[in-house]
RNA sequence: GUGGGUAUAGCUCAGCUGGUAGAGCGCUGCGUUGUGGUCGCAGAUGUCGCGGGUUCGAGUCCCGUUACUCACCCCA
């Protein structure tokens, strides 16, 4: 069956079975979310381009909007795919102020278009979980751990590798930088940001050429970025280096909460650390900072991150700072469904296949299909009367675990056992793991 | 955007210094004629990515092209 079809890259597409541990998983996010009281909305895909290109985004390859039937005079339609949901949300806060309760808190869980090159764990169409929370004028900044705190929970409840949170804070930072006496501080926290990729020696050339520090500048910054552990004693070690300043205070102050705030209580597999040398590339983060990893799969770089804005719309008379993490779902769940990590049990909700004897009876089996669904048992009727046989071979394909006889006396079997008992349409149900598709997660724990 | 790799059956892949296409898995049927999975036997399936060139002859060599893929850059 030669056939011109062939994937494009950078636009995954799941099999039903995988599809099911996804919408699992938003599933779950969901509902962590609202039980936290954020209210779910949904943005339109487009945004006008300019506003898509503000804020120096514009290197996000950003997908245009042309209509096939607009003459080359009409230009293009001025609208864009949205790169993020920050953006769309930051617009309709602005939009939708005066029918918004402040402070806001919303999730959005939705795709996102980006023209880069594909790899794996990067595509260019991707769905991203957002948490925000965002205030008129002002927002205070226990928010902070609030939704960082939502974003723990919500991670803890997925059926994921060990997720790591690194926090650290823009003031913090920055106040050291200037209590230090640096003259361009903006420089010098996108040229910590390269110490993943940079030796700490090249790290420090480039701040003294760069940013305009000393060569004691520079080291005092690397010994800061250097600074990571899970719980506040970095408080202590950051006062050890001796540098004094309001802003570090404050800082030092807020990161504490946040590391505390996250800390608190069970988790099965969420840490939390404050790590000094977590900046963000991006210039409008005013305070917390975050960074999400994923045990194992490091090479994915973050699989989320989020932080506090001062600014994340302005509409003239009011400005609405907000804070929020977000969380990409296509980023990190495609290449686990891929190793194997996760899957799903079946690519069929159904639980019972309900056998035909013949096509004269088939209102019988239609029948007990209606008394399984009443009692929100998924289930489906046999497609053909063949050998049982072979309808037993259909379900086993499926995944479906049990195959209805009809009959008289009714029975059901477990294709997986063999086990055949006699069962009332009325009244059987099946164990409440095999009711639906389950995530499986594949134990190779080292 | 830059650089590498790959493209053959539904899937994973083999196919030597050119000679007219294969395996495993899967699929269909039968053994077992209304209770599957194991086993045995039998069977079906390909514009060898596309276009051009060299040659008596190209899956194989050359050129081009497209797609996929990996790395860099960057990010969810």
């Amino acid at each position: 069956m030669a056939s011109k079809i062939a994937p494009l890259s950078g636009f995954p597409e799941l099999l039903p079975a995988d599809r099911a541990v996804e919408r699992q998983v938003v599933e779950t996010l969901s509902r962590t979310f609202e039980l936290h009281g954020f209210a779910n909305i949904e943005t339109r895909v487009v945004e006008p381009l300019d506003r898509l290109a503000k804020g120096g985004e514009i290197d996000k390859e950003i997908y245009v909007l042309r209509r096939l039937q607009a003459g080359d005079e009409d230009g293009d339609s001025g609208l864009g795919l949205h790169f993020d949901l920050t953006v769309p949300f930051a617009r309709y806060v602005l939009e939708h102020a005066g029918h918004l309760e402040f402070p806001f808190r919303r999730f959005q869980i939705q795709p996102a278009w980006r023209g880069e090159r594909p790899q794996e764990g990067r595509y260019r169409q991707f769905t991203q979980a957002d948490v925000d929370i965002v205030g008129k004028d002002v927002l205070p900044f226990h928010h902070d751990v609030e939704v960082m705190r939502v974003m723990v929970d919500a991670l803890d409840a997925l059926p994921i590798p060990p997720v790591s949170f690194q926090f650290n804070n823009r003031k913090l930072i920055q106040g050291f930088y200037r209590g230090l006496g640096l003259p361009d501080v903006t420089t010098a926290i996108r040229t910590i940001d390269k110490l993943d990729k940079l030796p700490a020696e090249q790290v420090a050339a480039l701040l003294v050429s760069d940013a305009g520090a000393t060569p004691e500048q520079a080291q005092r910054c690397l010994e800061l970025a250097t600074i990571r552990v899970a719980d506040t004693s970095f408080v202590d070690r950051v006062r050890a280096l001796g540098v004094e300043d309001e802003l570090l205070d404050e800082g030092l102050v807020e990161l504490a909460a946040v590391v505390e705030g996250c800390s608190a209580g069970d988790h099965r597999h969420v840490s939390v650390e404050a790590n000094l040398r977590i900046a963000r590339g991006l210039d409008y983060y005013t305070g917390t900072v975050v960074e999400i990893f994923m045990e194992g799969y490091e090479r994915l770089k973050s699989v989320g991150g989020g932080g506090r804005y001062d600014a994340l719309a302005t509409d003239g008379r009011s400005t609405y700072p907000g804070v929020g993490v977000s969380f990409g779902v296509s980023r990190s769940l495609i290449p686990l469904l891929a190793d194997g990590v996760l899957a799903g049990s079946r690519p069929v909700p159904s639980a019972v296949l309900v056998a035909v004897a013949d096509e004269e009876t088939r209102a019988q089996s239609t029948a007990v299909a209606t008394a399984l669904r009443a009692r929100g048992i998924p289930c489906e009727v046999a497609a053909s009367a063949q050998k049982f046989g072979k309808q037993i071979r259909y379900a086993e394909r499926r995944g479906i675990p049990y195959v209805w006889f009809p009959g008289e006396a009714h029975e059901v079997k477990d294709i997986r056992s063999g086990d055949q008992v006699a069962a009332d349409p009325a009244d059987w149900t099946p164990p409440i793991e095999d009711l639906r598709p389950q995530v499986l997660v594949k134990e190779t724990e080292k």
